[in-house]
DNA sequence: CTTGCCTATTGAACAGGTGTCAATAGAATG
DNA sequence: CATTCTATTGACACCTGTTCAATAGGCAAG
Protein backbone atom coordinates (compact mmCIF):
# COMPACT_ATOMS: atom_id res chain seq x y z
CA UNK A 1 0.00 0.00 0.00
CA UNK A 2 1.74 2.75 0.80
CA UNK A 3 5.23 2.69 -0.35
CA UNK A 4 6.75 5.24 2.04
CA UNK A 5 9.49 2.79 3.11
CA UNK A 6 12.33 4.74 0.61
CA UNK A 7 15.37 5.59 2.61
CA UNK A 8 16.18 9.57 2.71
CA UNK A 9 19.49 9.76 3.31
CA UNK A 10 20.48 13.17 5.00
CA UNK A 11 23.44 14.42 6.13
CA UNK A 12 24.19 13.75 10.09
CA UNK A 13 24.24 17.42 10.92
CA UNK A 14 20.94 17.38 9.19
CA UNK A 15 19.34 14.23 10.92
CA UNK A 16 20.39 15.26 14.35
CA UNK A 17 18.67 18.83 13.95
CA UNK A 18 15.59 17.17 12.75
CA UNK A 19 15.28 14.45 15.41
CA UNK A 20 15.97 17.70 18.17
CA UNK A 21 13.27 19.67 16.56
CA UNK A 22 11.13 16.98 16.19
CA UNK A 23 11.90 16.04 20.06
CA UNK A 24 11.09 19.56 21.32
CA UNK A 25 7.90 19.72 19.08
CA UNK A 26 6.84 16.70 20.72
CA UNK A 27 8.16 17.33 24.25
CA UNK A 28 5.92 20.90 24.28
CA UNK A 29 2.50 18.70 24.32
CA UNK A 30 3.95 15.22 25.81
CA UNK A 31 5.14 13.94 29.15
CA UNK A 32 9.24 12.97 28.70
CA UNK A 33 7.20 9.06 29.48
CA UNK A 34 5.59 10.00 26.15
CA UNK A 35 8.67 10.46 24.00
CA UNK A 36 9.59 6.94 23.40
CA UNK A 37 12.12 5.27 20.76
CA UNK A 38 9.25 4.16 18.73
CA UNK A 39 7.06 7.70 18.97
CA UNK A 40 10.01 9.47 17.88
CA UNK A 41 11.02 6.97 15.34
CA UNK A 42 7.93 6.43 13.47
CA UNK A 43 7.03 10.35 13.82
CA UNK A 44 10.49 11.08 11.98
CA UNK A 45 9.69 8.09 9.53
CA UNK A 46 13.12 6.57 10.17
CA UNK A 47 13.96 3.47 11.78
CA UNK A 48 14.63 2.86 15.36
CA UNK A 49 18.30 2.10 14.90
CA UNK A 50 18.48 5.39 13.35
CA UNK A 51 18.02 7.45 16.38
CA UNK A 52 20.81 4.72 18.56
CA UNK A 53 22.98 5.68 15.95
CA UNK A 54 22.66 9.55 16.72
CA UNK A 55 21.80 9.11 20.22
CA UNK A 56 23.42 6.42 22.37
CA UNK A 57 20.35 5.77 24.10
CA UNK A 58 16.84 6.95 24.96
CA UNK A 59 17.90 8.62 28.19
CA UNK A 60 20.62 10.64 26.40
CA UNK A 61 17.91 12.09 23.76
CA UNK A 62 15.63 12.97 26.04
CA UNK A 63 18.66 15.13 27.81
CA UNK A 64 19.61 16.55 24.26
CA UNK A 65 15.96 17.52 23.77
CA UNK A 66 15.43 18.90 27.87
CA UNK A 67 18.91 20.52 27.30
CA UNK A 68 17.67 22.59 24.61
CA UNK A 69 14.54 23.34 25.84
CA UNK A 70 16.32 24.37 29.26
CA UNK A 71 18.70 26.88 27.10
CA UNK A 72 15.65 28.63 25.65
CA UNK A 73 14.45 29.40 28.47
CA UNK A 74 17.65 30.45 30.36
CA UNK A 75 18.36 33.11 27.17
CA UNK A 76 14.77 34.22 27.03
CA UNK A 77 14.69 35.32 30.42
CA UNK A 78 17.86 36.93 30.56
CA UNK A 79 17.49 40.41 32.57
CA UNK A 80 18.42 43.44 31.18
CA UNK A 81 22.27 44.58 31.00
CA UNK A 82 21.39 47.85 32.87
CA UNK A 83 19.43 48.84 35.56
CA UNK A 84 18.72 49.12 39.60
CA UNK A 85 18.91 45.22 40.78
CA UNK A 86 15.75 44.89 41.95
CA UNK A 87 14.33 46.95 38.57
CA UNK A 88 16.38 43.62 36.61
CA UNK A 89 15.18 40.91 39.02
CA UNK A 90 11.39 42.32 37.91
CA UNK A 91 12.34 42.42 34.41
CA UNK A 92 13.39 38.99 34.40
CA UNK A 93 10.42 37.31 36.92
CA UNK A 94 8.11 39.33 34.04
CA UNK A 95 10.16 37.60 31.00
CA UNK A 96 9.86 34.42 33.43
CA UNK A 97 5.94 34.33 33.41
CA UNK A 98 5.73 35.44 29.66
CA UNK A 99 7.69 32.54 28.69
CA UNK A 100 5.63 30.23 30.94
CA UNK A 101 2.84 31.51 29.41
CA UNK A 102 4.24 31.08 26.00
CA UNK A 103 5.08 27.15 26.71
CA UNK A 104 2.70 25.96 29.26
CA UNK A 105 2.64 22.49 28.51
CA UNK A 106 6.66 21.62 27.35
CA UNK A 107 7.12 24.10 30.60
CA UNK A 108 5.10 21.83 32.95
CA UNK A 109 6.35 18.66 31.43
CA UNK A 110 9.95 19.76 32.03
CA UNK A 111 9.45 20.78 35.85
CA UNK A 112 7.81 17.73 36.60
CA UNK A 113 9.12 15.75 34.60
CA UNK A 114 12.54 15.99 35.73
CA UNK A 115 11.99 13.80 37.48
CA UNK A 116 12.96 9.88 37.09
CA UNK A 117 16.40 10.52 35.78
CA UNK A 118 19.25 12.14 37.89
CA UNK A 119 20.92 13.02 34.52
CA UNK A 120 17.36 15.61 33.47
CA UNK A 121 17.42 16.10 37.17
CA UNK A 122 20.54 17.74 36.51
CA UNK A 123 20.19 19.82 33.06
CA UNK A 124 17.15 21.37 34.68
CA UNK A 125 19.12 22.44 37.85
CA UNK A 126 22.04 23.55 35.67
CA UNK A 127 19.48 25.99 34.00
CA UNK A 128 17.72 26.61 37.26
CA UNK A 129 21.53 27.38 38.57
CA UNK A 130 22.14 29.87 36.43
CA UNK A 131 18.44 31.51 36.39
CA UNK A 132 19.72 32.29 39.94
CA UNK A 133 23.40 33.00 39.58
CA UNK A 134 22.21 36.24 38.10
CA UNK A 135 21.29 37.01 41.28
CA UNK A 136 24.23 37.22 42.59
CA UNK A 137 26.19 38.74 39.82
CA UNK A 138 24.04 41.38 38.88
CA UNK A 139 24.67 44.52 41.16
CA UNK A 140 24.03 42.33 43.58
CA UNK A 141 24.42 44.65 46.27
CA UNK A 142 21.62 42.85 48.56
CA UNK A 143 23.03 39.56 48.86
CA UNK A 144 26.28 37.84 48.84
CA UNK A 145 27.05 35.29 47.93
CA UNK A 146 27.40 32.58 50.45
CA UNK A 147 25.75 28.64 50.59
CA UNK A 148 23.10 29.85 52.88
CA UNK A 149 22.06 32.42 50.71
CA UNK A 150 22.03 30.38 47.84
CA UNK A 151 20.14 28.07 49.52
CA UNK A 152 17.69 30.10 50.28
CA UNK A 153 17.99 31.18 46.18
CA UNK A 154 16.63 27.94 45.31
CA UNK A 155 14.03 27.55 47.76
CA UNK A 156 12.62 31.25 46.34
CA UNK A 157 12.34 29.64 42.96
CA UNK A 158 10.61 26.55 43.42
CA UNK A 159 7.93 29.11 45.20
CA UNK A 160 8.27 31.30 41.99
CA UNK A 161 7.72 28.06 40.02
CA UNK A 162 5.02 26.96 42.16
CA UNK A 163 3.14 30.33 42.50
CA UNK A 164 3.14 31.21 38.99
CA UNK A 165 1.66 27.77 38.25
CA UNK A 166 -0.88 27.83 39.97
CA UNK A 167 -1.37 31.50 39.52
CA UNK A 168 -1.74 30.69 35.75
CA UNK A 169 -4.26 28.18 36.52
CA UNK A 170 -6.11 30.02 39.50
CA UNK A 171 -5.15 33.99 39.44
CA UNK A 172 -7.05 33.54 43.27
CA UNK A 173 -7.80 37.49 43.21
CA UNK A 174 -4.70 38.78 41.79
CA UNK A 175 -3.47 40.70 39.15
CA UNK A 176 -0.35 40.14 37.04
CA UNK A 177 1.39 43.58 38.46
CA UNK A 178 0.53 42.03 42.15
CA UNK A 179 1.66 38.48 41.65
CA UNK A 180 5.05 40.02 39.91
CA UNK A 181 5.17 42.15 42.86
CA UNK A 182 4.81 39.39 45.71
CA UNK A 183 7.80 37.13 43.52
CA UNK A 184 10.64 40.05 43.35
CA UNK A 185 9.43 41.64 46.72
CA UNK A 186 9.61 38.14 48.73
CA UNK A 187 13.62 37.80 47.48
CA UNK A 188 15.02 40.43 49.47
CA UNK A 189 12.74 39.44 52.68
CA UNK A 190 13.46 35.81 52.05
CA UNK A 191 17.15 36.40 52.10
CA UNK A 192 17.01 38.69 55.75
CA UNK A 193 15.53 35.74 57.01
CA UNK A 194 18.68 34.05 56.85
CA UNK A 195 20.72 34.22 60.56
CA UNK A 196 23.58 36.49 59.71
CA UNK A 197 26.12 34.92 60.31
CA UNK A 198 25.28 33.23 57.22
CA UNK A 199 24.85 35.92 54.89
CA UNK A 200 28.49 36.76 54.66
CA UNK A 201 31.50 35.68 53.36
CA UNK B 1 19.53 -26.34 46.22
CA UNK B 2 17.18 -23.62 47.92
CA UNK B 3 13.74 -25.68 48.22
CA UNK B 4 12.10 -22.17 49.39
CA UNK B 5 9.53 -23.10 46.46
CA UNK B 6 6.95 -24.01 48.93
CA UNK B 7 3.75 -22.02 48.58
CA UNK B 8 2.60 -20.57 51.83
CA UNK B 9 -1.28 -19.54 51.45
CA UNK B 10 -2.61 -16.37 53.42
CA UNK B 11 -5.36 -14.68 53.90
CA UNK B 12 -6.05 -12.22 51.31
CA UNK B 13 -5.94 -9.45 54.28
CA UNK B 14 -2.23 -11.07 55.18
CA UNK B 15 -1.23 -10.82 52.00
CA UNK B 16 -2.32 -7.66 50.76
CA UNK B 17 -0.74 -6.05 54.04
CA UNK B 18 2.07 -8.07 53.66
CA UNK B 19 3.24 -6.45 50.21
CA UNK B 20 1.94 -3.44 51.36
CA UNK B 21 4.46 -3.51 53.78
CA UNK B 22 7.17 -4.99 51.47
CA UNK B 23 6.23 -1.81 49.53
CA UNK B 24 6.58 0.82 51.95
CA UNK B 25 9.78 -0.42 53.15
CA UNK B 26 11.14 -0.80 49.84
CA UNK B 27 9.76 2.85 48.99
CA UNK B 28 11.72 4.10 51.45
CA UNK B 29 15.14 3.24 49.96
CA UNK B 30 14.32 3.41 46.47
CA UNK B 31 12.74 5.41 43.77
CA UNK B 32 9.16 4.31 42.21
CA UNK B 33 11.17 3.13 39.08
CA UNK B 34 13.05 0.68 40.88
CA UNK B 35 10.18 -0.57 42.39
CA UNK B 36 9.40 -3.28 39.62
CA UNK B 37 7.04 -6.21 40.07
CA UNK B 38 9.91 -8.57 39.92
CA UNK B 39 11.66 -7.15 42.49
CA UNK B 40 8.46 -6.79 44.54
CA UNK B 41 8.21 -10.52 44.04
CA UNK B 42 11.07 -11.75 44.49
CA UNK B 43 11.47 -9.98 47.79
CA UNK B 44 8.19 -11.55 48.85
CA UNK B 45 8.94 -14.50 47.91
CA UNK B 46 5.81 -14.84 45.44
CA UNK B 47 5.41 -14.88 41.70
CA UNK B 48 4.70 -12.43 39.79
CA UNK B 49 1.38 -13.14 38.64
CA UNK B 50 0.51 -12.87 42.50
CA UNK B 51 0.71 -9.13 42.76
CA UNK B 52 -1.10 -9.11 39.90
CA UNK B 53 -3.93 -10.53 41.45
CA UNK B 54 -4.01 -8.15 44.00
CA UNK B 55 -3.42 -5.01 42.36
CA UNK B 56 -4.40 -4.62 38.78
CA UNK B 57 -0.95 -3.62 37.46
CA UNK B 58 2.35 -2.19 38.73
CA UNK B 59 0.90 1.72 38.63
CA UNK B 60 -2.16 0.30 41.20
CA UNK B 61 0.06 -1.13 43.16
CA UNK B 62 2.91 2.12 43.01
CA UNK B 63 -0.47 4.01 43.81
CA UNK B 64 -1.51 2.07 46.69
CA UNK B 65 2.24 2.29 48.21
CA UNK B 66 2.46 5.94 47.70
CA UNK B 67 -0.99 6.92 49.36
CA UNK B 68 -0.14 4.36 52.39
CA UNK B 69 3.01 6.71 52.57
CA UNK B 70 1.12 9.82 51.93
CA UNK B 71 -1.45 9.12 54.75
CA UNK B 72 1.39 8.27 57.35
CA UNK B 73 3.19 11.95 56.09
CA UNK B 74 0.10 13.39 56.31
CA UNK B 75 -0.51 11.43 59.88
CA UNK B 76 3.08 11.89 61.54
CA UNK B 77 3.17 15.67 60.43
CA UNK B 78 0.25 16.41 62.48
CA UNK B 79 0.43 19.44 64.57
CA UNK B 80 -0.02 19.53 68.31
CA UNK B 81 -3.68 20.05 69.33
CA UNK B 82 -2.75 23.08 71.53
CA UNK B 83 -0.25 25.85 71.84
CA UNK B 84 0.43 28.98 70.00
CA UNK B 85 0.04 28.92 66.30
CA UNK B 86 4.04 29.66 65.39
CA UNK B 87 4.88 26.89 67.83
CA UNK B 88 2.41 24.14 66.66
CA UNK B 89 3.65 25.47 62.97
CA UNK B 90 6.72 24.69 64.06
CA UNK B 91 6.38 21.11 65.51
CA UNK B 92 4.52 20.09 62.19
CA UNK B 93 7.55 21.45 60.39
CA UNK B 94 9.96 19.37 62.08
CA UNK B 95 8.00 16.32 62.05
CA UNK B 96 7.77 17.37 58.11
CA UNK B 97 12.02 17.03 57.83
CA UNK B 98 11.99 14.19 60.38
CA UNK B 99 9.40 12.19 57.67
CA UNK B 100 11.70 13.04 54.77
CA UNK B 101 15.06 12.12 56.68
CA UNK B 102 13.90 8.45 57.42
CA UNK B 103 12.41 8.24 53.60
CA UNK B 104 14.58 10.27 51.19
CA UNK B 105 14.79 8.22 48.38
CA UNK B 106 10.83 7.02 48.30
CA UNK B 107 9.79 10.35 48.40
CA UNK B 108 11.96 12.22 46.52
CA UNK B 109 11.02 10.17 43.77
CA UNK B 110 6.97 10.62 44.75
CA UNK B 111 7.79 14.50 44.91
CA UNK B 112 9.65 14.62 41.64
CA UNK B 113 8.22 11.60 40.49
CA UNK B 114 4.25 12.39 40.71
CA UNK B 115 4.72 13.85 36.74
CA UNK B 116 4.24 10.83 34.86
CA UNK B 117 0.98 9.59 36.59
CA UNK B 118 -1.81 11.58 37.01
CA UNK B 119 -3.28 9.22 39.70
CA UNK B 120 -0.09 9.93 41.52
CA UNK B 121 -0.07 13.27 40.86
CA UNK B 122 -3.31 13.54 42.41
CA UNK B 123 -2.70 11.46 45.83
CA UNK B 124 0.39 14.40 45.72
CA UNK B 125 -1.71 17.37 45.69
CA UNK B 126 -4.56 15.60 48.16
CA UNK B 127 -2.12 15.11 50.89
CA UNK B 128 -0.19 18.76 50.64
CA UNK B 129 -3.61 20.06 50.19
CA UNK B 130 -4.51 18.44 53.45
CA UNK B 131 -1.32 19.97 54.87
CA UNK B 132 -1.98 23.06 53.62
CA UNK B 133 -5.47 23.46 54.84
CA UNK B 134 -4.09 22.87 59.00
CA UNK B 135 -2.68 26.34 58.87
CA UNK B 136 -6.23 27.53 58.35
CA UNK B 137 -8.30 25.62 60.38
CA UNK B 138 -5.86 25.69 63.13
CA UNK B 139 -5.68 28.33 65.39
CA UNK B 140 -5.55 30.33 62.16
CA UNK B 141 -5.28 33.81 64.08
CA UNK B 142 -2.68 35.29 61.96
CA UNK B 143 -4.07 34.01 58.31
CA UNK B 144 -7.93 34.40 57.26
CA UNK B 145 -8.58 31.72 54.42
CA UNK B 146 -8.73 33.06 51.17
CA UNK B 147 -7.72 32.82 47.78
CA UNK B 148 -4.65 34.95 47.55
CA UNK B 149 -3.61 33.56 50.65
CA UNK B 150 -4.39 29.55 49.75
CA UNK B 151 -2.04 30.37 46.75
CA UNK B 152 0.76 31.71 48.96
CA UNK B 153 0.91 28.96 51.32
CA UNK B 154 0.99 26.21 48.06
CA UNK B 155 4.01 28.54 47.49
CA UNK B 156 5.85 28.35 50.61
CA UNK B 157 5.15 24.93 50.20
CA UNK B 158 6.66 24.35 47.67
CA UNK B 159 9.71 26.41 48.94
CA UNK B 160 10.03 24.12 52.30
CA UNK B 161 9.96 21.18 49.91
CA UNK B 162 12.73 22.70 47.90
CA UNK B 163 14.59 23.60 51.17
CA UNK B 164 14.54 20.93 52.76
CA UNK B 165 15.36 18.62 49.84
CA UNK B 166 18.46 20.70 49.22
CA UNK B 167 19.38 21.20 52.59
CA UNK B 168 19.51 16.73 53.18
CA UNK B 169 21.80 17.19 50.04
CA UNK B 170 24.06 20.10 51.26
CA UNK B 171 23.36 21.65 54.55
CA UNK B 172 25.20 24.71 53.21
CA UNK B 173 26.01 25.84 56.83
CA UNK B 174 22.45 26.01 58.57
CA UNK B 175 21.71 23.79 61.49
CA UNK B 176 18.69 22.02 61.57
CA UNK B 177 17.25 24.22 64.14
CA UNK B 178 18.54 27.46 61.91
CA UNK B 179 16.29 25.65 58.90
CA UNK B 180 13.53 25.33 60.68
CA UNK B 181 13.48 28.40 61.92
CA UNK B 182 13.17 29.45 58.33
CA UNK B 183 10.78 27.27 57.29
CA UNK B 184 8.35 28.48 60.23
CA UNK B 185 8.93 32.11 60.01
CA UNK B 186 8.80 33.04 56.21
CA UNK B 187 5.02 32.10 56.44
CA UNK B 188 3.56 34.87 58.05
CA UNK B 189 6.42 37.31 56.19
CA UNK B 190 5.30 35.73 52.83
CA UNK B 191 1.74 36.43 54.01
CA UNK B 192 2.30 39.78 54.97
CA UNK B 193 3.67 40.33 50.97
CA UNK B 194 0.25 39.93 50.00
CA UNK B 195 -1.82 42.92 48.70
CA UNK B 196 -4.06 44.11 51.93
CA UNK B 197 -7.27 43.63 50.15
CA UNK B 198 -6.54 39.46 49.41
CA UNK B 199 -6.10 39.15 52.88
CA UNK B 200 -9.28 39.83 53.67
CA UNK B 201 -12.78 38.03 52.95
C1' DC C 1 27.20 6.59 -18.09
C1' DT C 2 28.73 3.18 -14.70
C1' DT C 3 31.57 1.68 -11.34
C1' DG C 4 33.05 1.65 -6.75
C1' DC C 5 33.41 3.36 -2.32
C1' DC C 6 31.90 5.54 1.90
C1' DT C 7 28.65 5.65 5.35
C1' DA C 8 23.79 6.80 6.54
C1' DT C 9 20.27 3.73 7.28
C1' DT C 10 17.79 -0.38 8.02
C1' DG C 11 15.65 -4.71 9.91
C1' DA C 12 16.15 -8.71 12.35
C1' DA C 13 17.27 -10.59 16.65
C1' DC C 14 18.01 -10.27 21.63
C1' DA C 15 17.10 -8.79 26.53
C1' DG C 16 14.35 -7.58 30.19
C1' DG C 17 10.08 -6.25 32.20
C1' DT C 18 4.80 -6.11 31.97
C1' DG C 19 0.51 -8.37 31.87
C1' DT C 20 -2.71 -12.88 31.06
C1' DC C 21 -4.66 -17.24 32.22
C1' DA C 22 -5.49 -22.09 32.70
C1' DA C 23 -3.62 -25.28 35.82
C1' DT C 24 -2.06 -26.44 40.57
C1' DA C 25 -2.10 -27.24 45.38
C1' DG C 26 -2.96 -25.44 50.48
C1' DA C 27 -6.25 -25.99 53.92
C1' DA C 28 -10.73 -25.95 55.81
C1' DT C 29 -15.13 -28.45 55.89
C1' DG C 30 -18.07 -32.35 56.08
C1' DC D 1 -10.40 -39.14 54.02
C1' DA D 2 -12.63 -36.92 50.28
C1' DT D 3 -14.24 -32.72 48.57
C1' DT D 4 -14.48 -28.16 47.57
C1' DC D 5 -12.87 -23.49 47.44
C1' DT D 6 -9.57 -20.33 46.03
C1' DA D 7 -4.83 -18.56 46.87
C1' DT D 8 -1.04 -19.30 44.17
C1' DT D 9 1.80 -20.56 40.41
C1' DG D 10 4.39 -20.94 35.90
C1' DA D 11 4.40 -20.70 31.24
C1' DC D 12 3.50 -17.71 27.49
C1' DA D 13 2.44 -13.55 24.65
C1' DC D 14 3.66 -8.85 24.12
C1' DC D 15 5.83 -4.46 24.22
C1' DT D 16 10.22 -1.40 24.51
C1' DG D 17 14.95 -0.59 24.71
C1' DT D 18 19.23 -1.96 22.56
C1' DT D 19 22.72 -4.15 19.40
C1' DC D 20 24.79 -5.20 15.03
C1' DA D 21 25.67 -7.19 10.57
C1' DA D 22 23.67 -6.24 6.25
C1' DT D 23 21.76 -2.81 2.90
C1' DA D 24 21.47 0.96 -0.15
C1' DG D 25 21.79 6.25 -1.19
C1' DG D 26 24.66 9.38 -3.46
C1' DC D 27 29.02 11.34 -4.58
C1' DA D 28 33.48 11.07 -7.05
C1' DA D 29 36.46 8.92 -10.22
C1' DG D 30 37.12 6.62 -14.48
Amino acid sequence: MDRMSQRTRLTPEQRREQLLDLGIRLFAHHSLDEISIDVVAREAGISRGLLYHYFGDKMAFREAVVRRAADALVAQTAPPATGEPVERLLASMTAYVDFVDANYEGYVSMVRGAASDPVLREIYDEAFGALGLRIFDAGADFVEDTPAARLMVRGWQAMSEELVLSWKADPAGLSREELLGVLAGSLPVLLEMLPERTRRE
